[in-house]
RNA sequence: GGUCCCGUAGCUCAGAUGGAUAGAGCAUUUGCCUUCUAAGCAAACGGUCACAGGUUCGAGUCCUGUCGGGAUCACCA
């Protein structure tokens, strides 16, 4: 609710009480932007009332209007249309809010408040490249800590990096095996790329190991005596598969050799882990820094995976964990509307769970922040409901504040991505497809070929990356995704540089602002404002609503949509009305004052999704 | 089977706390650059909001059920 909205509400509500002797909670008052099609700039809705009025709909609205009109000074007209209350705001009010958001780059975002959240966003496995969905991952989780800063939040961006475990011994395994001493600078591939390389390798010599395997006497005779009836031998040995890794293959046992010495701190495993990981990172950095993302403190599973043993103990003492007879401890959740669910192993090891309750914990006392966001697909739902509920019967101060910024699947149109298929998007080949793309369309339009090589560059970078981050974000976050290859993203209609364009526009107004020296101090005396102006400046008011609703709900996309409308409105008043050659001076001052507001809003708000704003396109 | 999520135009998506005739973009068709950048503007076409009940002055939105699609229910991570 803006100001002049809770102004309003506040005055029907004393209308209510002064005409129908009824007192009404004045938050309970339902006051809408009004429709295009009407006159007037909010509108209340009556039907509450009638039954206090005892009167016709637009009767009681005429005397609520007379009422609020007469009460409130900035109430222009009013009038009733089937039932709703329109009500027009006077020039004064709208000429000092333009003013003020003119004057103010930091409109709509509020000021510090001593709070502190962590937002983790990034959780990649070091075994192989980021791809498509790694990326949606991230910029919805970028925008998120850019919004929560936006409303007064000091945010601890970080990332959970999975850099032990089966995943990077096998590509480490293959490396060794078959890499003949290969390094990334040898190959000339980026250095991500080839460590997933020889995961990859990997899995192609245990199929032709297992296919291998296959024709062996005792897979025949384990086919012969285990097989379900009516079960084909490919079926047979599909479901076979993990087993056969586990028992019986001679890569899967060198697998878990070399995890075992990883383990016990093998100084050569070591050294090989933290060469392929480094790799890895280095691959990454330049991924997250093409994609404009950074982190505040990193986390490495290597480092936390033995953690929340403790908290066990802890959870045992206060009896919100039980223990088996076999040793293994659990939590029951049913009363929740969940399940039984392990913490602890019956050899005393840890799972998955233990590992997020402890490194919880260990964040909460590292960092002293009072709210924690996990950005995480969906698929992680169930465990992050265990996860929450876990931490609030444990008492912990934080638990109140624990938030799953949960996140669907990005989809082909054939499906889910497979690496075994091929059909993984790479995030790399992606952001040099959409740079290219941009490059491609901006020389077909031939707008800038004058402009500076490194200027251009840049610019359209900017433009591509828009397309891409503006695609992404300004899906709802909980729906799943499908994006097509073949089309690629967009740089037309309702897209990221459609955005940036209405931001060029202006900005090539500004610049002549300045090489002409326009005084726009008497904005103030244009009094003919048109739909087309009104529009904006509505869109304008309603900005600082859309960053708090946003941070709310953890939903970037509502600051995509927000800024997709109010440039579509410039597109439109751009359109339709003359800026530097507008009918009187007074609109001219009022039209560029209006342009300068629109253009800082659009950056700021494309700021909050990670999308920078170009100059020329 | 239990729990959760989704189902809006041919396609991709918007539709705060229930409010006025359900909106965009893409695609298709058609207009608009001697005037601030046409990555733009305008128009046409396109809908039983999955289906059936219910709640009420009013339901795409809330409740119940049905049907479709997905996720998850490991001493995996």
């Amino acid at each position: 609710m803006s100001d002049i909205q809770i102004t309003l509400q506040n005055a029907v509500a004393q209308a209510v009480e002064h005409l129908y002797g009824t007192p009404t909670e004045s938050s309970k008052v339902l006051v809408n932007n009004t429709p295009p099609d009407f006159q007037g700039d909010y509108s209340v809705v009556i039907f509450p009332f009638v039954k206090l009025s005892k009167k016709s709909p637009d009767f009681t609205a005429g005397e609520i209007g007379a009422f609020v009109q007469e009460k409130v000074e900035l109430v222009k007209s009013w009038n009733v249309v089937k039932g709703f209350l329109n009500l027009e705001i006077s020039e004064i009010y709208w000429n000092s809010f333009l003013q003020s958001v003119a004057e103010n780059h930091h409109f709509g975002k509020k000021p510090f408040t001593g709070r502190k959240v962590m937002v983790e966003y990034s959780s990649p496995n070091t075994n192989k490249p980021l791809h498509l969905g790694h990326i949606r991952n991230i910029l919805l989780g970028w925008s998120c800590t850019k919004i929560l800063e936006a409303v007064g939040f000091e945010v601890i961006k970080t990332q959970i990096i999975n850099d032990r475990g089966v995943a990077i011994c096998k590509s480490m395994l293959s490396w060794k095996l078959f890499g003949e001493g290969k390094t990334p600078e040898s190959e000339g591939v980026k250095s991500d790329h080839f460590v997933g390389d020889w995961y990859v390798l990997f899995e192609q010599k245990s199929k032709e190991e297992y296919e291998q395997w296959q024709q062996s006497s005792i897979a025949k005779e384990l086919f012969n005596t285990r097989k379900k009836t009516e079960q084909t031998e490919k079926e047979f040995f599909k479901d076979f598969k993990n087993k056969w890794f586990n028992e019986y293959s001679k890569l899967g046992s060198e697998v878990r050799d070399m995890l075992l010495k990883w383990e016990s701190h093998d100084p050569e495993v070591m050294a090989l882990w933290k060469k392929m990981n480094n790799w890895v990172y280095q691959g990454f950095d330049q991924t997250y820094g093409d994609l404009g993302v950074s982190f505040d403190k990193l986390y490495y599973e290597s480092d936390t995976y033995l953690l929340g043993k403790d908290i066990v103990e802890q959870g045992l003492s206060k009896s919100v964990f039980y223990k088996k007879e076999d040793g293994s401890v659990w939590v029951d959740l049913t009363d929740a509307g969940l399940d039984h669910k392990v913490v602890l192993r019956s050899d005393g090891t840890s799972v998955y769970i233990t590992q997020d309750l402890g490194t919880a914990q260990m964040r909460y006392k590292e960092l002293g922040c009072e709210q924690f966001v996990y950005v995480v697909a969906d698929e992680q739902n169930y465990h992050f409901q265990v996860l929450f509920e876990t931490l609030k019967r444990l008492g912990e101060p934080y638990a109140g504040g624990l938030h799953h910024l949960s996140y669907g699947l990005v989809e082909l149109p054939t499906g889910r991505m497979k690496t075994r298929e091929g059909t993984v998007v790479d995030a790399d080949d992606l952001i040099a497809e959409v740079t290219r793309l941009a490059k491609e369309q901006s020389a077909e339009r031939g707008e800038i070929d004058g402009v500076a090589m490194a200027e251009k560059n840049e610019n359209l970078r900017r433009v591509g990356m828009g397309a891409l981050k503006f695609f992404i974000i300004k899906v709802h976050p909980k729906k799943k995704m499908i994006f097509n290859p073949e089309e690629s993203v967009d740089m037309q209609g309702q897209t990221g540089p459609y955005i940036q364009y209405s931001f060029v526009r202006i900005n090539g107004l500004m610049q002549r602002i300045e090489k002409e020296g326009v005084d726009l101090s008497m904005f103030a005396k244009y009094s003919d404002m048109k739909p087309q102006e009104k529009e904006l400046l509505v869109a304008l008011h309603e900005y600082p609503e859309i960053i708090q609703s946003a941070a709310d709900e953890f939903d970037p996309s509502l600051i995509a949509n927000y800024c997709y409308a109010l440039a579509k409105s410039y597109h439109r008043f751009w359109h339709d009305l003359s800026i530097f050659n507008a009918e009187t001076n007074e609109a001219k001052a009022f039209r560029l004052l209006l342009s300068k507001a629109v253009g800082q809003v659009l950056k700021s708000g494309m700021g909050l999704l990670g999308i920078e704003m170009p100059d020329r396109m």
